[in-house]
DNA sequence: CGTACTTTTGAATCGCATCAAATCTGGTGG
DNA sequence: CCACCAGATTTGATGCGATTCAAAAGTACG
């Protein structure tokens, strides 16, 4: 039988992606690998919870639909796992959506339990992840919190990036669906940031200026 | 030396609190027992971290100050663990203060490590709770995202309550905070919806009307 | 070259924040 | 028991800023 192993440069992945660095041989064989189109779900809410999802390549969005029939994101992962907290539920309690053409990795759940307990490493860097997600929403809660669209942006820019620089990794319009604020009004925040001369732009480099 | 065990009765404890309810006995008598007056702060951004926190009785939350001086809450635990996700940090990434006359058991971390790794069911709790952390903030993210106070105020009735009811554990104005509104329009979003025939309000009871 | 998408700008509207102040509440101490 | 105080609740008036709807210009891709 072919395993991920035969498709999967696992000392290149590891490189590449610091959440796959640490899965134990024995997990890895049991993966599978899957090439999703832009747009193709990975998951719908309700379904039962069969694997955990490791983002390799491209982008996958956990999203709900409001009564409005307007998306919300509730988690974008870039190079990591995603739905992680569905570990231990049955069902998903959201959709999952590929938002590019993107390569992932599928961990059925019963082998990603075992190496849980059995691979003392393993489960030290998923309790890890799990914190770190924990204080990525917790910061995310905090921006949403902010009145304004230059404090959301401030915010943002001083929380993910570093010494009030950052280098956006996605277009400014799905930025304005992560800071809760319309496409419109954040053009609009950055263009004033601009002109006032708090902020410097250029394309995705954007520099707090003090 | 005295212990907490001698302090606590840990059967009526685990009755009234789920979260306490599988803390092995090596654990236990490692707590140390805490009362903290109202405002008092149980500790500050940048402390090292030595403990882990879990409210018995009254209310802690976690809490940044922006440089408005504005207060965002960033957690807020009634009967449970508070900063679990500090665990594996070496500073605090925000303060902590009782919200009122609050009892309060600190575990030192290094006991805390130590029984995650040797008891195997208080460390699937110990998971469970970081996964329940974590949708609960996708949820609260997905919340602050709703543009008006009247969403705001069902995605919260419908998520946290049960069937379109809910009794509020908290007063409205702390409420407000946890929806990213101000007390003032909290008020007057609730008396709209009432008068609208769209909300039920008796004291702290609350049900959306279909 | 056309299609899909992002980026940009404009105008009108609405809802929330803000400031102010009155009332109500529970709890404390005299 | 009452006076008092801190905090929560409620109401009002005002202005700003984000949403919304609309549309044009730019950009990537097959």
């Amino acid at each position: 039988m072919k395993t991920v192993n035969d498709v999967l440069d696992w000392p290149a992945l590891i490189a590449a992606q610091p959440a796959a660095s640490l899965i134990p041989e024995t997990l890895r064989v049991s993966a599978r690998w899957v090439e999703a189109d832009a747009h193709e779900m990975l998951f719908l809410i309700g379904d039962p919870v069969r694997h955990v999802y490791l983002v390799i390549r491209g982008e996958a969005r956990l999203v709900r639909l409001g009564r409005n029939g307007c998306e919300v994101i509730l988690q974008r992962s870039r190079g990591g796992f995603i739905a992680e907290a569905s570990l231990d539920s049955r069902t998903y309690h959201c959709d999952a959506i590929a938002s590019e053409p993107t390569t992932l990795l599928l961990f059925p759940i019963a082998a990603f339990h075992a190496a849980l307990e059995d691979v003392i490493v393993f489960r030290k860097t998923w309790q890890l992840q799990l914190a770190r997600e924990i204080q990525k929403l917790r910061a995310q809660c905090e921006r949403l919190c902010l009145h304004s669209a230059t404090e959301r942006i401030i915010h943002f820019i001083e929380s993910e990036g570093s010494d009030g620089v950052l280098t956006l990794s996605q277009s400014r319009k799905s930025w304005a669906k992560d800071l809760g604020l319309t496409h419109e009004a954040l053009y609009r925040a950055l263009k004033r940031m601009q002109s006032d001369g708090r902020l410097e732009v250029e394309g995705n480099h954007l520099a707090i200026k003090p």
